[in-house]
DNA sequence: TAGAACTCGTACACCAACGTACGAGATAAC
DNA sequence: GTTATCTCGTACGTTGGTGTACGAGTTCTA
């Protein structure tokens, strides 16, 4: 609640803004590494001192709320580029691509959120990027490519979970392999989940028009 | 490494053994529900006093890993009883819904072991269900009802993810839903990723034969 | 260039949870 | 029934990170 567009408050002066914007992104930086990073590793990483940082953000909590803020924003910011027109299969496709690297990117902020925010926090921090999924996940419903079977917001979960899981392994340092072939076991995984399921029992004729997975 | 049968040591009297039995009943308890639940908690809620059960285990940590464990064991035993033969699609369906009740139940107790025990240390408890789990998704393979373009190891992982991220969805109180049908969603998304996908292309002949999903 | 806003170091109070020390009393083992 | 083991309360030391206090210096702003 500190820092950030204040309605109604006096500007803050430039070096101010400037710092609060170091800290942030240093915040983003080292909490998206090591959730327990503390309070003087993100100043010294923003080359601040520790009292300048509790200038700007009262707590611990304001700091990580802050940086998480941030990077939804600039991840929703990223989303709204992505062309979700036309095919749903195709532009869940090109959504995931670009959603898996800011995942990635910020996987154990996530984390450090979870332990800090009060609950709920971070799922309403996550709205925008959600309904995006879900907006799309409905209109593949309605074009029929997308399983109706199951209620869209639990599909919206479970792609959550698929991106968030695999980040940590990332993270984690098991999981060896390359950028491009994860970004690729993420997007097949997802799309399996989402995709209409073949047609059951002994008509095996009208199945789905093949997708290239 | 403190308690649990120890070779080569002077057997530990009745009462130490039905102590211990009960704080680890407890730390799953508590640990389960709560990943912050305090070596005091969990003592009390055991019926023990907090000195007693540092006469047991050393550190946090150790208590951490002593419940896991049992926790990790008690669900082997269970899933060793789950009958794997057959086809490969219909055996996982099985071992799923058995799993599902074993990971719900545990949902906290995973992420405070995330928490405390050094890096590894969780997977290398884990390696037992995720033997099982890989040793069906390979057969599963041969007999051509799973997919065989990813890594086995990617897929065991996926599993894992959509089944602890519903887990702490529920433990979070978000989806609100009847236990039965969440156990049926979890099924059907895990499947759904295994499945063997529609074929891509053209040839909309050759597909699988239909699954009831 | 005056003054407000901001920086930032040192030093410290604080807090929660961990883990230890001591020792009297209860209880199992033989 | 004797002895080693176990229980468990109170009290204390430790640690690590959070947040505050003070105050001198610096840099914007107007």
């Amino acid at each position: 609640m500190t820092a950030s567009p204040r309605p109604g408050a006096r500007p803050r002066r430039a070096d101010a803004e400037r710092s609060i914007a170091r800290i942030v992104a240093a915040a983003r930086e080292r909490l998206g590494t090591d959730p327990n990073a503390t309070t003087d590793d993100i100043a010294k990483a923003a080359g601040v001192g520790r009292m300048t940082l509790y200038g700007h953000f009262r707590t611990r909590a304001d700091l990580v709320d802050a940086a998480l803020r941030d990077a939804v924003e600039d991840g929703d910011r990223t989303l709204a580029a992505v062309d979700l027109a036309g095919d749903a299969y195709e532009a869940m496709r090109r959504l995931l691509v670009s959603s898996w690297a800011l995942v990635a990117e910020s996987a154990a902020l996530l984390t450090a959120a979870q332990g800090v925010l009060p609950a709920g926090r971070v799922r309403e921090l996550h709205e925008g990027p959600a309904a995006r999924v879900g907006e799309l996940v409905r209109r593949g419903r309605d074009q029929g490519v997308f399983r109706t079977d199951m209620p869209t917001a639990w599909l919206v979960g479970v792609v959550q979970h698929i991106l968030h899981g695999a980040a940590e392994e990332v993270r984690a340092g098991r999981l060896e392999m390359a950028p491009g072939e994860l970004s690729d076991m993420v997007t097949k995984s997802v799309l399996a989940v989402l995709a209409v399921p073949p047609a059951p029992g002994p008509s095996p004729a009208e199945t789905p028009p093949g997708r290239a997975v």
